[in-house]
DNA sequence: GGGGAATATTCCGCAAGGGGAATAATGTGA
DNA sequence: TCACATTATTCCCCTTGCGGAATATTCCCC
């Protein structure tokens, strides 16, 4: 894996955000715009962006897509992470997010994503 | 430090391998030219965006600029810069580099840099 | 098959930034 | 002051990439 194209990815605040959801596990669209509060188009397209560059994989559950960190890493890949996750936690915008995805996760408040409020939905977030 | 400004800094080869470098200590314009092999103003173009965003120092020695990593680093920077460091390690490229770094350090061979030869040169590299 | 929800893609305008040629700026030494 | 060496900047062209509106795709359910 190419360090460059890995710092590529890293060097927008917006995809900084979906990898620091994601370092705390897999995670379908509908979280992420819940928890960003950014419009769909951009979640997508930098998803899209880290998954053609092997950042993130992404599978199809029925109408939602699940993203999360590959499986196995490149050794640049894993170290950088690690490093990343590191720097986050010092920041208060990340840690909100954070706090957004625990709310997320434990309860179908108003701003719950629509994949855990239907019924028998299998969202692996 | 903005964690972003940094991952901009880090995704172009060049930088990388200036960085590469600089982390084994100060040197100058010349020096980079001579182990690179790239043109001038694309060197001094990149050493000035690292010292734009707070990645690099520069000091002035008589003709010749003194380039160095920052003596007091902010968090996010140092443990990017630990970890770029550990990554370079298994890049051919990269190794090729500094190989070519410590010919130059060491003697005054053909591709030894201009601020060497100079008698009383006083080039902190 | 039709409707609707979730997600992806296309199109456009725009700004950032990389590379190189040429030129400018800064310092040294005669 | 002049010639020269070192380094920085400007100008131009070109590619990449971001954001958003609109549209397309994919899937489920009735």
């Amino acid at each position: 894996m190419d360090l460059v194209r890995i710092y590529q990815c890293l060097c927008d605040r917006t995809r900084l955000r979906l990898l620091n959801l994601l370092l705390h596990g897999p995670l379908c669209v509908c979280h992420f715009q819940a928890i960003l509060r950014e419009p769909q188009v951009k979640i997508s397209k930098h998803l899209g962006y880290l998954r053609r560059n092997g950042l993130v994989e992404a599978e199809r559950q029925s109408n939602w897509m699940i993203y999360r960190l590959p499986a196995k890493q490149a050794p640049g890949l894993k170290a950088n992470l690690a490093c990343l996750q590191d720097c986050l936690r010092e920041d208060r915008g990340f840690r909100e997010d954070l706090e957004r995805l625990r709310k997320v996760r434990g309860g179908l408040g108003a701003d719950c994503p629509t994949c855990v409020r239907k019924p028998g939905a299998v969202c692996a977030g």
